[in-house]
Formats: structure tokens, C-alpha cells, sequence
DNA sequence: AAAGTCTGATACGTGTTGTGTCAAGGCATG
DNA sequence: CATGCCTTGACACAACACGTATCAGACTTT
């Protein structure tokens, strides 16, 4: 019943990277707990390199979203999210993974769509995304029609009754 | 479940028309059958105005498209399609209808969308056409513009695993 | 008059979805 | 090292969605 991802718009370009989940998540080189568990603000040494700014694990994660674990695991399994992991293979939450499990629910609950709908709808907002930005960097030397088709861009997204953000 | 149809972005030019069904059908004007039921080519004596390529009733368009009438008639009660009638309120299905009917099929069964979902592609399939034809005539002066919104919102449809037309 | 369609309702089998639980093992921290 | 929370994988269950099916009574078409 469910289909692999459909093709993204970014593919010609960067090729060797994730490919938005469904593969297996492999162990990160370097990352550890300790400063995650509950919102982590950067340790006063750092060098705000990495800068992270807000990691929750699953039991946070989903008592922050009022979910069940199992529904954030089965929605990485099917690759809707991607949340980010620990060495010991822990999930890390970030806020953006919680503002994509929201968009989830909301598209979900509010708009009756099953979750190949879910999925079928944030490749869509992924490709709208990118072709808006391609084609405002071929029309550089053109600010009219930058200015055009921004306006336009924002009015098909906001056709597509999103809640806010994303 | 079930959600009003999204906001359509050609609103707010034409306002006084069908809203994409969702109202009961009200009888037409002028149409018997007789010419349809099977492919109806135009009447020798035809103007050539209405211009009718191939309509079909209910149990003729379900044997072509090899489905239930039951479920033809579910899309429509759901504003999926909107097919026309004869005065006596016989539902006719035209070309269109049917190639509508086969991209709900696709969206349904290959991409595994439940009813929710095929409503939210199509009104986005709608809106992007829509939005595309915008710029297009905003950019009437820049054809070098013009090029590229056009290439980059072909790209956005292919993007979007559609079969072929629409 | 016969055949087919109309609307509206009800029903049923199958599949989806969120949630829940279990087992066996790994990581973090006191 | 013990405790607690995490991991993966599997299985289960109630509620719901969907396509199909059927019925009744009225209307349309030929």
C-alpha cells in the first residue's frame, strides 16, 4: 500500500546525503546526552558551533506533544520525520522535528488526510519550497518579477490551508 | 472528518458560480439524453456551439472505468466530481469527468491517499495551475521570466508523481 | 410498460491508524 | 553495578474509512 518517496525537486543537486530517511538511521560520530533530556541550553564553553538549541528525547518529545512514543517511532519508520540521535542511538527531538510532528497532526486530525496523504503533502510543501527559491535566484536582475512571484508562491501556500509556519 | 473544501485562489474572480459542487445539483436548462448513452458524436445539423465530444450515463462511464455506479456517486456527494446532468437530473459523465474519475483512482490506489487526501491534491493540482497561469500573465512584458516560472512549475508538477495529463 | 436512474439509508468486509504491550538488549547515571 | 529509560521488532485491538452492495419509492427515457 505505501509507495517509496516520491522524487524531490533538490535531487540533481546534492545526491549523497539521507535521502529524507527511510533508510535505516546510522549512529552519529559524536554526540552524547547529558545535555539533552530536558531543553539544553548550550554549555557556557561553547564555541556555538554546533548550537544546539532545544533536544528532547522521546518520552519528553512526546509528553511536549501529547503523544504516544510509539506513534513519533511509527512516524520515523514510514519517514515522516527524521529526528537526529544520540551514539547510543537515542532519538534527539529538536524543535523543528516538533513543528513537523504538529504540521503531522494538524494535516492528519484537522484535514482527514491518512498518513500517505501526510506524506504526499509535505513532499509537495518540500518541492513548493525549493522551486519558489529556484526560481527567485533565476530571476535575480528581475526584483518585478521576484516581486511577482512571491506574491504568488504565498498565496498557492497559503491555498493549501497550512496553519502558519513551515 | 470531513472538511469544507479549502479556499479556492481563483475566488476571488468568479464568485457566483458552481463553488465546485458541494451544493446539490440543480436541473439544466436544456439537454435530453437520446444522443448520449453511448458516444454521442454532434447531430449532422449540429452549430457546432455545445459542442459535445462524448458523454456517457452512469452505468456506461462505471463499465469503462470498471468501478461501482455506487462509488461514482459517492465521489460526487464528496465534490470530488462533478458531473453534468440532463433535465431529467441523469448524471452524464464527459471525457473530462472520466480522466478525473482515472487521477482519483491513481491518487487512491497508488499512492495509497485516503478521499481527505485526494480532495487536498486536487484542490492543490487546481491551485497550482491557477497560480501558474497568474504569473504567467503578471510576467506578460518579461519572456525571459516567463521561461523560467514555466520550466520551474512543470518541474513542481512532475515533482508531484502525477501519471501524465491534468 | 419496461428498463434504467434518481435519492437516501443501511450494511458489510477489509484495511488503516493510534495506541498498547511484550521481550531481549543497550546506554546513562548515580 | 543497579536502576531506569531507551532501543528494535513483533503482535494486538478498537475505531474508523472505503468500496461495494442492497433496498425502497419515485422519476426518466425509450
Amino acid at each position: 500500500m505505501y509507495q517509496r518517496p516520491r522524487p524531490n525537486v533538490e535531487d540533481e543537486a546534492e545526491d549523497k546525503e539521507q535521502r529524507e530517511s527511510q533508510a535505516p538511521p546510522t549512529r552519529p560520530e559524536n554526540t552524547n546526552l547529558s545535555s539533552a533530556k530536558t531543553a539544553a541550553k548550550p554549555a557556557p564553553g561553547d564555541q556555538g558551533v554546533i548550537e544546539v538549541q532545544g533536544v528532547y528525547i522521546i518520552s519528553v518529545a512526546a509528553r511536549i506533544l501529547d503523544m504516544h512514543p510509539q506513534t513519533l517511532r511509527k512516524y520515523e519508520k514510514l519517514g515522516l520525520i527524521n529526528p537526529g540521535r544520540t551514539i547510543g542511538m537515542l532519538r534527539l527531538y529538536s524543535i523543528e522535528d516538533i513543528k513537523k510532528v504538529q504540521l503531522i497532526r494538524y494535516l492528519s486530525d484537522e484535514l482527514g488526510l491518512n498518513l500517505a496523504g501526510v506524506e504526499f503533502a509535505l513532499a509537495a510543501f518540500d518541492n513548493m519550497t525549493a522551486i519558489k527559491q529556484r526560481m527567485d535566484s533565476r530571476l535575480e536582475g528581475i526584483p518585478a518579477a521576484q516581486q511577482a512571484v512571491h506574491e504568488e508562491m504565498d498565496l498557492l501556500f497559503e491555498s493549501l490551508n497550512l496553519p502558519h509556519d513551515h
